[in-house]
DNA sequence: CTGAAAGCGCTTACAG
DNA sequence: CTGAAAGCGCTTACAG
């Protein structure tokens, strides 16, 4: 059907390597007029490589995976996969491979699982805010599968991250110079590395600050908007409520940003309200949400461009830190007393 | 290095044809017995079948690719995007197939397009939401290479989209029963079939009831919530402004919600507000945003499920037309006269 | 029920 | 600078 090289190289007379040599550029030269001649016959046979056969012998498909583990029914719900998700794809793109998504990975069945993960013909994996997959990596790693682990972290493996420690302390510091010492916190998914992490920062701060930790002023969201309501309700319903409230992420805080105004709780009045990842909505929603930018979609990036070097060169595991920052928007002001309307 | 058919056979004395028999399971009869050995042995050696080798001979890679061209800057910023994505994951899962997502697809250089989406091992092709990209769909049914379009139509190729019309009409006569009849439209992408169809719906429906078409009723927000709130700045700015809005997405809709609260213009009192999508946010923004459901989840499953077909056996080109349906939350209203604050 | 062999479309030593 | 040949890891007619 299609045409092969074996057809350029029976119209032209000429040796198969040689046509090869000559559609590639190399390594080994080819006369100049006879090159010529080669890609004319390709171009009318509409010659098109097979790239299966080639990656066949040269191993290398150029096709990288992005794992999303069954925790997110869906791939892209959040404007953080969203930034990962593009991140990853201009990289992919510049780096001329493609990308070939993996969703719904299932943690449980590790065999499963990996017949999955190897057989997409991929040169290698990007994990994206799964729960901790520790099992699963220890097999990928004992067969040298080249993956990289963004938004959570491996021995064997090369990790990015954000700063969540550093993010979360911004925000609480914002918090506290303003006035605020009722902090509650409604928290992303336990499991995931960036709802540990952020928990446990928030946690570390009000110790250091000598702050009260009420149990009912901090409820797990789960990162959804949905579940984040609910949390936010359930702490917000109460006379003793907090006067701020800090958000693992934009998703949560904006569905807190709904439930006060439900509950006739003004914004940033009577409450301060604090989210992250800097979503294009936090901008966007009433009021303009304050919030702990970071960069995803750099972080997606480098994932990608930190998966090619494992593969190139097995270079070494690593931990990548990307920095958080504060964007200060109209959620958050001076608590204000008696304003409990 | 990871163990082959070769490796098996040579360790049970065996050919190669018998293992590869035992390990799929078929077509040709094997020794029950001996199979359990080969089996055995394969688990021992860690076995992994190579897919590559597999898809040359069979000439299928249970790849499919999703493309989506340059005039969305990000895969998959929006709603509806999310929704037909893990729409199209879901079934590919169901259906044993892999997702190559190729983004970015420049329409005008049609050879380095067709080189891009033929070169990634895929079996076929889904094009989501695209410019209409009609000289590369030629070139690709030239090919005979399977594809559909998705939010579009395509004469060689089996396509699926939402019945615009039918969901625009259900729109307008909702706003039109309530008693509006200043009715203004914030466009999507006219190069889009989506919104094309969308406005040109809406234009018929002025007509049809004899309803003043004002151009400066009419504004462009290309589908984003940025465009999407100057185009609504720019309509409800004017002292004559229209008494009811109907978006072409929910983003551009939440968007107009977001500068009518600005200019302090009440909804839905002064107001209202449809959209179209049904995205999650629409039932968390305030007020809960009435709008058109499009079944995008099910449209992406049918996409991949046609495609799927017509690699199989050529299936013929047709239309898929999906109901849209209307979902009415709190953005709309009986207009109120003099309620201009 | 099983083996020996051809072949998918390429790349790349091995010879000249 | 070029050709003839082996081989990547499989599948599948062709023989028995």
């Amino acid at each position: 059907m299609a045409a092969t090289i074996k057809d350029i190289a029976k119209r032209l007379n000429i040796s198969v390597s040689t046509v090869s040599y000559a559609l590639n550029g190399g390594p080994r030269p080819v006369a100049p007029e006879l090159r010529e001649r080669v890609l004319q016959v390709a171009k009318e046979l509409d010659y098109r490589p097979n790239r299966l056969a080639k990656s066949l012998i040269t191993r290398r498909s150029h096709i990288v995976g992005v794992v999303r583990d069954a925790s997110a029914h869906d791939l892209v719900t959040s404007p953080y996969m969203q930034g990962v998700l593009n991140g990853v794809l201009n990289a992919a793109e510049e780096m001329g491979q493609n990308v070939l998504v993996v969703t719904r990975l299932d943690p449980h069945d590790l065999e499963g699982a990996v017949d999955r993960l190897l057989e997409g013909h991929v040169d290698g994996l990007i994990f994206v805010a799964t729960f901790t997959l520790t099992p699963l990596y220890a097999e990928l790693a004992k067969r040298r599968f080249p993956y990289v682990v963004l938004s959570g972290t491996d021995q064997a493996a090369p990790s990015v991250c954000v700063d969540n420690a550093g993010g979360v302390r911004l925000a609480l510091e914002h918090l506290y110079s303003l006035g605020h010492r009722r902090i509650g916190h409604i928290e992303g998914i336990p499991g995931h590395f960036d709802g540990r992490e952020r928990y446990e920062a928030f946690r570390a701060f009000l110790r250091e600050r000598n702050l009260p930790i009420e149990p009912h002023w901090v409820a797990c969201g789960m990162f959804t908007p949905f579940e984040g309501a609910t949390a936010a309700r359930a702490i917000l319903a109460r006379p003793d409520r907090p006067t701020a409230l800090f958000c693992a992420n934009d998703e949560m805080a904006i569905a807190a940003l709904g439930v006060a105004r439900d509950l006739g709780i003004r914004v940033p009045e009577e409450l301060s309200v604090v989210g992250f990842d800097d979503a294009v909505n936090a901008s966007y929603c009433h009021p303009p949400l304050t919030t702990v930018r970071q960069p995803s979609e750099e972080m997606g990036a480098a994932a990608l461009r930190t998966l090619l070097e494992r593969i190139e060169d097995q270079s070494p595991a690593h931990l990548m830190r990307f920095p958080a920052t504060l964007v200060v928007r109209s959620s958050t002001a001076p608590p204000t007393k008696g304003a409990l309307s």
